[in-house]
DNA sequence: GACCAGGCACATC
DNA sequence: GATGTGCATGGT
């Protein structure tokens, strides 16, 4: 499946996102939200010279829910922001760079204890910010992997990335352009009903399901 | 105007 | 532990 969505997308340069902080926000702010309108949040945040450390803590939380409100649910992303700050300063001294010197088993069990941070955003942070070998599943993960008959609908997170860490040859390359492409394939083909005759996934979906 | 988007916390059973 | 609900904007 890798291969066929590489052949048919190329790589996709993922995260979009500049810096390990920008990566963090957008994973924040990207929860149940469509990409575009993260831009437009991050972009706020960026012409408020307030995409920063000490910008993000320094804020009042009024000013960073008005700046991410293209983003939705702004109220509560803005408390999500402020509680990732306050976990960076007081678990790392406000250091990234400290952070990053953590191992990936307790950095995420800390990061998933963080207000707003589940198992996805955890998972974001680790792959595409620490360049941890960790699978990211999401929404699209589990519906492409459900559809072509590989685990049932509604399985848990974890069930999914033990599937797919069993099978996946364990690279963070691979991991990363892995999910990069599943989320593109979702986007283009596997939205509300399949497309499968025009997805790169066909002959899967044709052979299995 | 309905439906959806790269979830998560919290309440309730 | 499973299931339901609130959160909110912008595109199709």
């Amino acid at each position: 499946m890798y291969h066929e969505l590489f052949r048919a997308f190329g790589p996709q340069h993922w995260w979009p996102g500049e810096t390990p902080l920008e990566v963090i926000v957008g994973a924040i702010l990207t929860q149940n939200t469509a990409w575009g309108n993260v831009e437009r949040a991050i972009a706020n945040l960026k012409k408020a010279r307030l995409l920063s450390v000490e910008g993000l803590a320094g804020a009042p939380p009024r000013t960073l829910a008005r700046l991410v409100r293209p983003s939705g649910y702004f109220n509560q992303k803005a408390v999500k922001l402020r509680a990732f700050t306050d976990f960076l300063r007081d678990e790392y001294g406000g250091s990234l760079r400290r952070m990053a010197r953590e191992r990936t088993p307790a950095l995420r069990r800390k990061l998933l204890a963080v207000h707003g941070i589940g198992p996805e955003t955890a998972d974001s942070i680790l792959l595409y910010a620490f360049g941890r070998r960790v699978f990211v599943v999401d929404a699209y993960t589990a519906r492409i992997f459900s559809r072509h008959g590989c685990v049932e609908a509604r399985t848990p997170y974890a069930e999914i990335q033990r599937y797919l860490t069993e099978r996946v040859p364990r690279s963070v390359r691979l991991y990363n352009e892995f999910h990069a492409l599943i989320v593109r394939a979702g986007k283009e083909f596997c939205r509300k009903t399949p497309h499968c005759d025009a997805c790169p996934l066909k002959i899967f979906y044709k052979k299995y399901v």
